[in-house]
This record gives C-alpha cells, sequence and structure tokens, in this order.
DNA sequence: GTGAAAGCGCTAACAT
DNA sequence: ATGTTAGCGCTTTCAC
C-alpha cells in the first residue's frame, strides 16, 4: 500500500520547491511566504496529501499511541472508561491501541510486550484479578514509557492512578440502606487484596458503625461471580438471622443476588434490599429494578488518558504520584426500600 | 521514548558486524553463518533488543495494523466481536485500532480519516444507522485500504462481507414460538433500510407462513430503542387482538418490552412469548429469563479478521466479494412458552 | 558469509 | 524566504 499517497517530495517537485519548504509550508511556518504557504496547502488538499505519521515519528522520535489495558471490554464499566479514553486521546491526536488481559496474567504480560513493540509511549491499564507480579509494568517504566493505572491499581508499583471513590461510594450506599430500616446487611465482596474491594468494604463497615449496627464477620463474604452467588447467596438465605440487605461489589452479583432472592420467595425490597455496583445496562432490566452506585466510567477514562497525556508531553511534572479520585453517585432504583 | 531501546546498529557496533548482517542473522537468514546468528541472536535477547516497527513499516512499505469501526463498544454483540478481531489479528501479528461511530454519520466519516492518517492496511466496519453515503469508504478503497464490513453491512458499496444469517435466525425464532402455539406474533424492528432488520422480517414473515399464521402489518413495527419501547408497545397492549408473542431485534428492546408487559398485568410467558436477539448479558438477569437468538459474535469477528487479513495479504483473491454467513442458535430460556 | 550504500517519508540544524 | 544536508531505524540490492 502507500504509494497511492503523494509525498512531501512529490509536491516539492511539482511544484519546484524543496521538501523542506513544503514541510514548513503545510505546518504553517511564518518563515516561509504567505504566497507559497497557500499554493503548497492547496496543491496538498487538491491531490490529498496525507503526512505520513510513520515516518514523522520515527524522525521525531515521539509516538503519538498511547495503549490501554484492560481485563474485559464486555464489561459495562470498561467499556465506558474506554470511550472517556477516546474522546481525550482524540482531542489530543493521540491513537489508542487496546488489549483485553481477560484476568489472566500472563495475557496481560503479553499485552504490554504488544505494546512497547508498538512503542507506545504511555499506557493505561487497570489490573487483571490473577496479577500478583509487577515485572512487566516496571518493564515498561524502564523503558521509559509512562504508566497510569485506574480502577483496579497495583499496590505494587509508584505509579500515576486515577480511582473511583470506593470507600465514599460504600458508605454513601450503605448509610443509605441503614436508613431505610435495614439492620443486618450483608457485603458480597472480591478478593480482599484489591484495593476496590477492600476500601469499598471498609466504607461499608465505617457506615454501620455511623448507624450502630453490628459488623458480622459471617455476612461478609468474597463473592464476586455468578456461580459463586448461585451458591453462596442461598446458604446464607438458610441461616437463622438472614440478611435484610445485600451491598453487592457489581451489578452483575446484584442481579443474580436479587433473582436468588425471589427465588427463595422473598420480596425485594419489602424483605430485603439490594445494591449493585457501576450502574449500567442491567440495573434498568431487572425486576425490580437495580439500585447502583454508578462509577462514572466515562469520567474515569477521561481523567485517566488526560493524566498520561499531560505525562507524555512533559506538562504534568509533579514528582510524585499524581492520584486522582472520582467521586460515586447513589442511583437508587426499586431494589432498596 | 525510544533511545532506551537499542537498535540494530548498536548490534553491529558492539559485535563488530554490519547492521545488515545483525538484521539478516535476527531473521534467522541461512545466508548467514550459524555462528553469527547466534551471537547476534544472544546479545539481542540479553540487552533486550526491539525492533523498530515504525522504521520497519516505513521501509517495507506494509503495515501491520487494521482498523476497526463499530456503534458502540458497550453493546454486547460489538464486544463480543470486537475479542474475536482481537484473537484472529493477534494470531497474525496485527495490531488493531478502534473506532466507535456511536451511530453519527460524521463520526463515522472521522473515523475513517483517523484509521487513512494511521495507514491502516485494512478496515472493518459495522455501519452507523445514521450513515447513508459512503464516499468515505469509497475513499479507504481508493488509497488500496481493503474493506470488510460485518453484521451492518453496507448497501451501497460492493465489498467483502461477514454477516449474520438473520433471515435464518429469524425464521427459527418466529418458528419455534409459532410451534408452542403462539398465533399473533409481533415484529419489533429496525429501520427498513438496514439489511439486518429486513432480512429478519423476511425470515419473520416466511415463519409466519409456513406456519399458516396471517401476517399484519399493524404489529410489524420500527421499534429498536427503550423510549420506543415504552410508548408504542402499551399501545399495542391496548388494541382490540393484542399480540401472544414478540420477536424483538435485539435483548435491550426484548428486556423491555418485557417489563412493559409484565407491568401491565400480563403474563410471560403464559399470555405472550417474547425473544430476543444476541443472547447477551440481560438474558440471564430479567424475570423471567429471556429466550434469544445468539448471533455467535466471536465468531463474526474473527471470520472478518480472518478475511481481511487474507486479503491483505494477497491471500484471498477472489475478484468478486466475499461473502460469509456465520449461522445463529436459538437459546431458549423462560420468555417463550 | 558479510559489508556498503541507498532509501522509505519526514524534520531540523545549518546554510545562504 | 528557501535550499542543503543529514539522519531517525530498518531492509535490500548489489558487490566482494
Amino acid at each position: 500500500m502507500s504509494k497511492q499517497y503523494i509525498t512531501l517530495k512529490d509536491i516539492a517537485k511539482a511544484l519546484n520547491l524543496s521538501a523542506s519548504t513544503v514541510s514548513r509550508a503545510m505546518k504553517d511556518n511564518p518563515a516561509i511566504s504567505a504566497d507559497t504557504r497557500k499554493l503548497v496547502q492547496d496543491f496538498a488538499r487538491k491531490h490529498r496529501y496525507k503526512p505520513n505519521t510513520l515516518a514523522m515519528q520515527l524522525r521525531t522520535q515521539r509516538n503519538t499511541t498511547i495503549g490501554v489495558i484492560v481485563p474485559k471490554l464486555v464489561h459495562y464499566f470498561f467499556s465506558t472508561v474506554l470511550a472517556g479514553i477516546q474522546e481525550e486521546a482524540e482531542n489530543s491526536n493521540y491513537n489508542i491501541l487496546i488489549c483485553q488481559s481477560g484476568e489472566d496474567y500472563n495475557k496481560e504480560v503479553k499485552s504490554v510486550e504488544t505494546l512497547l513493540d508498538a512503542r507506545v509511549s504511555g499506557i493505561l491499564v487497570s489490573q487483571s484479578k490473577t496479577t500478583f507480579k509487577y515485572d512487566h509494568f516496571q518493564d515498561a517504566i524502564d523503558n521509559n514509557v509512562d504508566l497510569v493505572f485506574f480502577d483496579r491499581i497495583c499496590t505494587g508499583i509508584n505509579t500515576d492512578k486515577v480511582v473511583v471513590d470506593d470507600y465514599d461510594g460504600a458508605f454513601g450506599a450503605v448509610d443509605y440502606m441503614a436508613s431505610t430500616g435495614c439492620k443486618r446487611i450483608a457485603f458480597l465482596g472480591s478478593d480482599a487484596n484489591m484495593p476496590i474491594s477492600n476500601n469499598r468494604r471498609m466504607g461499608y463497615e465505617d457506615a454501620l458503625r455511623k448507624n450502630k449496627l453490628p459488623i458480622d464477620k459471617s455476612i461478609i463474604k468474597e463473592c464476586d461471580t455468578r456461580t459463586i452467588v448461585q451458591t453462596m447467596v442461598p446458604d446464607m438465605l438458610k441461616t437463622e438471622q438472614i440478611p435484610d440487605a445485600f451491598f453487592c461489589i457489581n451489578d452483575e452479583v446484584a442481579a443474580y443476588c436479587l433473582k436468588v432472592v425471589s427465588d427463595a420467595g422473598l420480596r425485594v425490597p419489602e424483605d430485603i434490599s439490594i445494591c449493585g455496583f457501576t450502574n449500567g445496562y442491567l440495573t434498568e432490566v431487572t425486576d425490580p429494578t437495580l439500585t447502583s452506585v454508578d462509577q462514572h466510567g466515562f469520567e474515569i477514562g477521561a481523567q485517566a488518558a488526560r493524566l498520561l497525556i499531560d505525562r507524555i508531553e512533559g506538562r504534568e511534572t509533579r514528582e510524585g504520584v499524581v492520584s486522582r479520585l472520582i467521586k460515586t453517585e447513589l442511583v437508587i432504583r426499586n431494589s432498596t426500600r
């Protein structure tokens, strides 16, 4: 391909100018006379000249591509974040290369590899659940590739990050449920090693304390997939003191929890309140609709991209790491009293 | 960036060889002695040499990046397709650049622009609903960039395509509903100009004919968003002869339709059967769960990418356009009798 | 079996 | 105000 497009040289030859003059004229360099500038630009437009970004990047040693690594794009949250990233990248004329780790450490390592091969100048990443070694990230940094984590940040490495205010989101949701009269609120979370889960749990516990409710470890569970919900929640409903509310790590867990609860003959929200986290598509189609904590995915993506690009272009020069916290918003629907 | 990485030249200097020898050695060119090859490769590995793809592509005039344009990534179907594309692209060492048109013609035009600027060698595209001019696609073709459409194909332009067997999927679903005793099946579709909608409607009508059911235009509607569902379906339920089934253009429409029907006091599936199309996340969380036609998005993506890469690399040489049809699969859940 | 030289398309320092 | 030159990192033809 590519010999389809005309080059600077072609323009130069056709107009009896040197390549450098053409190059300058295209960039509206004031050193070039207005006449020449117009001449060149008109010719370029007419012949549909497209600068060859490859050549430009090779020459200037700066690449306007950034990489993104997410666990899975099928999740509402991540695809929303991505939209934010794209918007911001587009505004700054950056292209983005997207990799999915599929929650698999090895694929994540390979993704970093791929991105470094493509010579991206920065990477935005939300870690896979199975990642407990961070050499691949260090690798990027060593190669002078800027790194910004979002949402699922990496505690093992010191870089910029943009995170949801998980603590506050959880606190607000649980506090709300307590205010509606819930006395025994269960927590369905993820691996305690994940900051997003741990921070929410702290928010959850503080909200209980504020409302003078006991903290009961027996209803604080690691329960973050459909399968686990379907075995664990029925068990919880068979205990002496069943919960009167569930605060869930995401909408999917909340939706399946709702189903299990309904199937057990309990009414939502009269008997049991349920709250999700994400505020995605699912929340509107369950019966009843689902109360959920909105994470403002688009905003997270946009801020992360902004931060990364600022780093790349040397506009963000603060030495230490920059952390940005994005506020959440409780969206109340019909699964809570 | 980049001066972090060592170059061919660096290796050559360190090993007292010429750059060309090193280049050949890295590619296991048999003209180079086994000793030299090993020497070079070991040194390269040790110093983490990464070939500069930019330089390579500039030199060889072939770019291993392909572009993808989808309406929106937040939709289950498109993100699934994308996973298939990525899998196939990765296998062939291609990178992919993703653009979202957001169902907006102007953004779609701009996306093509962006991709041509990045010098992709091919583009995979599923058209926006609002696209009725095709110059931007022709533009790509004129620039020798291969084009493969998937799902939402472009009728105004002659290129390769990979589509769901919409006719057959619709026929099967409607035939099934008829076989369970539904006598008055409504069709909630999209713009009749869209082949995906039109083909499904033909499948729908043929299934009715096969089952000796009348075709009634008054229950064949353009109804493809939540808002339209929420105004149109209630109206349909107020008519003399209300439908006893709804065949919907996608899961979202089906899910909202289900909600409207339930809210109207009708039972699903006893009074009314409902069937969606896509078979995504939503199908499992509605109450009752949703019968839906699986589109095999991953397979579509993989096939489309395969086809495109074969074209790019001159492996697919058939002159005319190649059309691949992907079979669907009816997944029966509880929203149909 | 290896090296020298040219060039992909562009930019930028240094002329003039 | 414009041109010359060199070079980004790589591949490839042509020599030896």
